[in-house]
DNA sequence: AATTAATGTTAGTAAGCACTTACAAACGCT
DNA sequence: AGCGTTTGTAAGTGCTTACTAACATTAATT
């Protein structure tokens, strides 16, 4: 074969990324890791120290930034009810693109409590403001009511977080007559009566 | 001391629930279990064949059938808002008595899926259903606008279940500054807005 | 051609795991 | 007193784990 492959580092740190996902840390053992990244067992420890701090290593190397702070220029003309659906579109996007990371941190989030706690929480605390900015502005407009910003974010965000949860990393399909948009629709419906004036 | 504890059986199933909740099943260990239920590890074989049935009869004896039916006749006579209020208290009770069980089924539904998605399933589906019911009720009588009545159930106990199980399981204290009663509030305001008329 | 770095192979360690066997001690019941 | 049940103690099984040491192989660079 013409050799298109990722350097081995990077080779192994996916594969961990994969099979922590689905095994969590004590199920995925370094045999099968290595195994599965085409290398040798001893490779994968001169590559990283320990299976501690590889672990830790994937966690650093796929973190992911909310990228929901680039599309908020975009919704911004958009009338009310279809920036949220817009947004909340994009934000389910964005956890499925990082599903893996996302069933790491839910399964072994007692494992390493400071590490995921820190990633998860830097996540949704930028979002949180990011869309307390939105609803701030919007109600400068007069659009919206009086409400808290910032409980009505973490509503908004929790409502399709839990969502995501439920049917991608649980597997409970309890609306699986129900496809994304119109749980989005329905939900983003229910959310901008209550919260418009 | 005067023999006041359970049974060996009774005792050892308890100290499973607890340590497969803070370690997971692969990280709690028998020889754990055992010592912290004050037996000697091979009598906890001589109750439960292996490791495995242990777990699957922890699942089993903490099950918890939603006791949710039973207060809804007592939100009946109360207006929307504050039957809403009251439902949600109630569920947010529910949760953290049985915290431990949740725990085990938040961190270990990747190992047993079918037997974990199956206790989530059966629950779930049964209180969708009795808030299901509330809604239409309510819509006879002239107070709700037209929404699906399952999504909007299943966005109401999905918005509550995350906000709990970010506080209480994951240890997040991203709303730090709200206690229960404060995000309830809040919370039932803006449903109840977008689903009245 | 010689050197160097990254990798593979093989064989191992020590520890921990779920689980077992054999036997002794304590208990209630008749 | 005798008997059955439950438990404890002690020792050990075979397996898997994370991790290592010694040496051979490959490939690119000098």
């Amino acid at each position: 074969m013409s050799d298109g492959q990722l350097p081995t580092r990077e080779r192994i740190l996916e594969t961990s990324l994969r099979l922590f996902s689905e095994k969590g840390y004590l199920g995925a053992t370094t045999k099968e890791i290595s195994a599965e990244s085409g290398v040798a067992e001893v490779t994968l420890f001169r590559h990283f120290p320990s299976k501690e701090s590889l672990f830790q290593e994937v966690l650093s190397a796929y973190t992911f930034l909310p990228t929901l702070k680039g599309i908020m220029p975009s919704v911004e003309v958009m009338p009310y009810e279809k920036a949220l659906a817009e947004i909340a579109r994009r934000f389910i996007e964005t956890l499925k693109l990082r599903r893996d990371l996302i069933k790491i941190m839910h399964s072994e989030c007692h494992l390493y409590p400071e590490k995921i706690k820190s990633i998860q929480h830097s996540f949704l605390a930028e979002m949180l403001s990011i869309l307390a900015d939105f609803f701030a502005s919007r109600r400068k407009k007069g659009n919206l009511r009086n409400f808290d910003e910032f409980l009505a974010a973490r509503l908004f965000l929790g409502m399709f977080y839990q969502y995501f949860i439920t049917s991608e990393v649980v597997g409970l399909k309890i609306l699986a007559n129900y496809d994304d948009d119109s749980v989005i629709e329905g939900y983003v419906n229910i959310f901008s009566r209550g919260t418009r004036k």
